[in-house]
DNA sequence: CTATTCATGTAATAGGTTACATGATTAG
DNA sequence: CTAATCATGTAACCTATTACATGAATAG
């Protein structure tokens, strides 16, 4: 079974989604289209690690709510123990392009870095602002391993260390850029 | 034109490479196989942007030692200036176990951040290897945006601070898991 | 002697994206 | 009026992995 499949059971742990509510909550650590998402949480519930519900709406289209079942939770479970731990994929255009930043002009160089600090602080405002909304009123503190948030919470915290040392980054290599070589470099 | 393309080109620029030195290569910020590198570089020489030269090696196999061309260098830059930065795409099954952690006992979740601190450490410790080679004596230092090494080397300190961050997250998280709760939770 | 490194390639399959398809409601 | 949001699905295509194939040299 592939990693998206438990990618999705591990949602359906914490509470009952739409497959559409899972294509956006998937995107903050395992990105997926809906396309890949609906036919497989369909084999899913034909496994039976899931089921769903059909939720009636009024202005809205129709929905499937899916759970995950006794079944689901224990393949979860076995696959977190079992499986060893796979290599990280990583796939990141603007690292390619920093990697050939040397056939950029010193500024288009500086450009690069700072459209991508602008992401990158825009992205950690958004996850302080979901940080805020789990915050807010859990019985069992997020920050409890007992609460249902745990889990979510860690990848939260995880998630805007990363961002702010990269801005971090930026912001250490910007000044290796403008004062020594205000001179052009010979264009290749 | 896919971005793996891109990122062999980026590479060539800095020197010339055999199929295997760039799937060797490439792994540290962008994965691929040799499968997938191979015949994409014959694809590349057709179009021009790559050319190779056939080396004879003794006790080894011979060996296709591949250079960028003008017209590759030109289209590296064009798309480096051109395409609008891309999401980042980021697969790391460590990342679902952890948010599903609530479904494990406390013990089997701090042992699954230990195992990846490891890893992590492992990783940092090549990663100084690698910066430790790349600073030995280079002419233009390797800090100096005219350094031929310049770009890799951002990409070498980019990849320890997230490192070191990362294993800094650990270290705030161990201890979420451990004081509070040992009791142990109950089994849904 | 067994595994690893160097070195290149192809074939089969699996995984993932883009595009097509539909349709009501609400916000700007 | 136009775009976005909610909501689900399929088809066609592209991308990427695993497996198959070969073979000498060296390290353990």
């Amino acid at each position: 079974m592939i990693a998206l499949a438990y990618a999705l059971l591990c949602m359906l742990a914490r509470k009952p989604c739409s497959g559409y509510e899972l294509t956006k909550l998937l995107q903050v650590f395992w990105q997926a289209q809906h396309s890949q998402i609906y036919p497989l949480l369909a084999k899913l519930e034909k496994e039976g690690l899931v089921t769903f519900e059909l939720i009636g709406q009024t202005g809205k289209p129709d929905k499937k709510l899916y759970s995950i079942t006794d079944a689901g939770t224990g393949r979860l479970r076995a696959w977190i123990k079992e499986q060893p731990p796979s290599d990280i994929l990583e796939r990141d255009e603007f690292l390619i392009k920093i990697y050939a930043i040397g056939l950029l002009d010193p500024e288009t160089g500086r450009k690069l870095f700072l459209e991508r600090r602008e992401a990158l602080l825009a992205r950690l405002a958004r996850m302080q602002e979901g940080m805020k909304g789990m915050e807010e009123d859990e019985d069992p503190p997020v920050a409890d391993i007992a609460s249902k948030q745990f889990g979510r919470y860690l990848l939260y915290e995880r998630r805007m260390r990363l961002l702010r040392e990269e801005v971090g980054w930026i912001d250490w290599a910007l000044p290796l850029f403008k004062p020594s070589s205000a001179r052009p470099r010979p264009e290749e």
